[in-house]
DNA sequence: AACATGACCAATTGAACAAAACGGTCAAAC
DNA sequence: GTTTGACCGTTTTGTTCAATTGGTCATGTT
């Protein structure tokens, strides 16, 4: 085996569908990219969709290495979820891949980009659940139900980083955290 | 003057944006459902959109209206902050035209729609901005960035009330508001 | 024998053109 | 003065058809 042929392929579709998204990437293309015969990728993927899920299954391994790699057992549970969460919404930013998929959601709708998009969604409030289970486990924080309050943090941040622009100066990052802080480990009430 | 003519023109509209929506309604089908020829309507208003814009801000006022109907000065603030969001995001279901409009500016994204939800958007902002303005002032709640406080609200409860239901099943008012005083109003510290 | 390949296929897409429908105007009718 | 619908330039929609696509498989290569 002089080249590894599955690696290839799936190296060629990411820079493909990070540089031209899902629909506009053929797979003649990434034959081309690869070096390699089109037949040849469907010896590994049955499908088009199926060569996109390896790579989104990849990103979703990459964003939670990301996330884990910025959390420290020594800060406090609700710096910990800010630092994975912000780290998490980082990506959409800084990878091409990512960008180029949430554009193309947004923009064409295409179904398979719709579908994923979901996925990672789903994968993201799994992980924020996990750290909330443990949270509450260890006494960090009150009991509450875990599937809506990852949900909520999610929604949360998605509308302080990417809402919030469309209207108003960026927040840094250290305001994100205190509104977190504010709002959800603190409240409003007197 | 036998007929109100102007009036005849925007509940003909009205009706005819609330049954086909922005893009698929003619102006010789307002002009028909209104009996009115077709260049009566340009005596009023100039262009289409501007016709569309008198209704909105119609509606604007009625969800204004509707809000003060549920607010209650002896209930505490998150209570009827709680209300009125509730019952302005109740519009959405129960009006045929918000209805529409959600589901053009979604599906379509015709620019005229995009345009005015963001001006509906805006108003509901600067409606609870005002309230929780005034909150601030009597020492009901923390000091705190009425903008972006009103803007977290809102989309909690956008998210609460419209998101939560693609994967889950609906959740109740009581709940919803249950929530908001955990989430802002106490937070989930220890 | 095992694997890799690109010519090939049916299905989908999109460019190009024609026809219909549209928002808006205005001279005529009332 | 007010109302109107035939009319206009533009945009949208429907249609056609050639090019492209995802996927297969008989053939070639090692």
């Amino acid at each position: 085996m002089a080249v590894d042929r599955r690696k290839l392929i799936v190296e060629a579709a990411t820079k493909s569908f990070s540089l031209f998204g899902f629909k506009a990437t053929t797979m003649e293309q990434v034959a081309k990219i690869a070096n390699v015969g089109k037949g040849t990728i469907y010896t590994f993927f049955k499908t088009k969709e199926e060569l996109f899920d390896e790579i989104i299954n990849r990103l979703i391994k990459e964003m939670k290495q990301a996330a884990e790699e910025v959390i420290n057992p020594s800060f406090s549970f609700y710096e910990n979820v800010h630092r994975a969460l912000y780290r998490i919404l980082e990506f959409r930013l800084e990878h091409q891949l990512t960008i180029k998929l949430f554009q193309e959601e947004k923009e064409m709708g295409t179904p398979a980009v719709m579908e994923v998009m979901v996925k990672l969604e789903q994968a993201i409030l799994n992980y924020i659940k996990d750290k909330i289970v443990v949270a509450i486990d260890k006494g960090e924080i009150q009991p509450c139900d875990p599937e809506i309050t990852s949900f909520v943090m999610l929604k949360l941040y998605i509308a302080l980083i990417f809402d919030w622009e469309k209207n108003h100066e960026p927040l840094e990052k250290e305001e994100i955290a205190e509104l977190l802080e504010k709002y959800i480990f603190e409240g409003l009430s007197k």
